[in-house]
DNA sequence: ATATGGTACCTCTGCGTGTT
DNA sequence: AACACGCAGAGGTACCATAT
């Protein structure tokens, strides 16, 4: 072999060449961008056959357009091209190696990748082999340098160096080692093996390797238990093995039991608390209505005293006005609105008005105006000590003027009925309900501003 | 017929990714 | 974080096609 120190100093820092390579596996080289030439073949000037003539090929175009294999069978051959350098031509393996083997060896030595010795031999314009080729040239001017120190040796021209010995004993120990190694390696697999062997065998086989260690450890100790088929008490040995497939069977039911009864007492949990969420939510609207209903019954109370403040009013009015004349006792309805006093009785239906004018005795038959007259009549007809009364049976305020009770017992008859009280209610609780669905939009519109964030 | 470059196939290793 | 798994890149070897 040549001397190849030289390629120390080329490769060293000047030309930035990857690290060797440690290990095998998948690495990342750099992908190396050089011109592509198609594979030609040609003689150099000393006979020998390169692609390309040895021509520098700095481009795409500087090539010669020649195939460097006659017609192939594919033809593949042919079109083959190569990424910089010459292309690879059968050259024969020389002990004298030339400069392209010398740097070959060299690199492997050293550990670059096969990759990593094609990249720089096509960045320096050498001949350029595919990857697999490296290590298949490689070896074989190893062995050729081997064979011919053989010969060397036999002839004595050549002899061990007391160097040459301590390293051999020393790599000896080294390789017996790695023998070890890998012994351990494959005998750690034997059962692995044994475990695949039984299935090539036996398809249906499951024994993993533990299983087949296990076994044949007590098939060469002795402790074994004797297979069914060739026990002396198959009966008794099949009885206590039916009696834990059993047990295990019975085990797995109750396990399995056990879990959905788990699972169903978490189910009943689950909608427990629901329903009690549900219960809870529900008295809240309750509550809730219960609020309104009441805001609005005050809300009603509070209008009807202020109503009855004005009903007093006018007929204070009115009786000023029709001074020493009776109030007529019958069907005389003031045609102006502005002499009308406006009685709650008036939201009534007039069905609810006959009713009531029957239920008091009092003719029930015409106008409604002339029914709510009726009996605003009837009622002032009354003491103010009766009136009073009638007001506190109705739970209602006994002070104020007799117009003011009056007005109260004209507006609990009025409410007594469901047509005037249900409308009221209806038009107060839908107000109510507008604020709320309101309030909602606002509190949803708030909580996905936020999620937006 | 032999030598050589290249290919097919196998194994090993490292990396990325999903699961526990 | 630890682990399992699949993928892809790398090297080794037997073999094939072709040049000599």
């Amino acid at each position: 072999m040549s001397d190849f120190l030289h390629f120390y100093d080329e490769y060293d820092d000047e030309r930035p060449i990857a690290e060797p390579v440690e290990n095998r596996g998948r690495r990342k080289n750099p992908a190396v961008d050089l011109p592509v030439i198609l594979r030609t073949r040609n003689d150099d000037e000393n006979g020998e056959v390169h692609g390309n003539n040895g021509v520098e090929t700095d481009s795409a175009i500087d090539f010669t357009f020649m195939s460097v294999y006659q017609e192939g069978a594919n033809g593949k051959r042919q079109l083959m091209r190569v990424q910089g350098g010459r292309a690879a031509a059968p050259k024969a393996i020389n002990t004298q190696a030339d400069d392209d083997d010398a740097m070959l060896v060299w690199m492997k030595n050293m550990g670059y990748s096969d990759k990593q010795v094609v990249d720089a031999f096509a960045r320096d314009g050498r001949t350029v082999y595919s990857t697999t080729s490296i290590t298949g040239r490689y070896t074989r001017v190893l062995r050729a340098q081997e064979n011919e120190y053989d010969e060397l040796l036999e002839r004595e021209l050549v002899e061990w160096t007391a160097e040459d010995d301590e390293e051999l004993m020393k790599a000896y120990q080294k390789v017996n080692e790695e023998i070890y190694a890998a012994f351990k390696r494959i005998r750690d697999k034997r059962f692995r093996m044994v475990a695949t062997a039984m299935r090539k065998e036996v398809p249906t086989s499951k024994y993993s390797a533990k299983a087949c260690y296990d076994r044949y450890n007590g098939l060469v100790n002795g402790t074994a238990c004797i297979p069914v088929d060739v026990h002396d008490e198959p009966e008794r040995v099949k009885t206590e093995r039916d009696a834990r497939v059993a047990a295990a069977e019975n085990e797995r039911r109750k396990n399995l039991a056990l879990e959905a009864a788990a699972i169903k007492k978490q189910e009943a949990q689950e909608a427990t608390a629901k329903r009690l969420k549900e219960m809870r939510t529900v008295k809240a609207m309750d509550r809730k209505e219960e609020r309104l209903k009441k805001e609005t019954e005050m809300r009603l109370n509070k209008a009807a005293e202020a109503k009855a403040a004005m009903f007093a009013h006018h007929i204070k009015v009115r009786a000023a006005r029709d001074k020493g004349k009776q109030v007529a006792a019958d069907d005389e309805i003031g045609s102006d609105d502005d002499e009308r006093v406006i009685d709650p009785r008036e939201d009534m239906s007039v069905e609810d008005l006959r009713h009531l004018c029957k239920k008091k005795g009092i003719n029930n038959r015409g106008k409604k105006l002339q029914m709510v007259n009726r009996l605003y009549v009837s009622d002032e007809r009354m003491t103010i000590p009766a009136l009073k009364a009638r007001c506190r049976e109705i739970g209602r305020p006994t002070g104020g003027t007799k117009d003011m009770l009056l007005y109260r017992i004209a507006d609990h008859e009025a409410r007594s009925y469901s047509k005037p009280i249900e409308k009221r209610r209806k038009k107060a609780l839908s107000k109510a309900e507008k604020a709320q669905a309101q309030e909602d939009q606002e509190l949803h519109d708030m909580f996905h501003k936020i999620n937006a964030i």
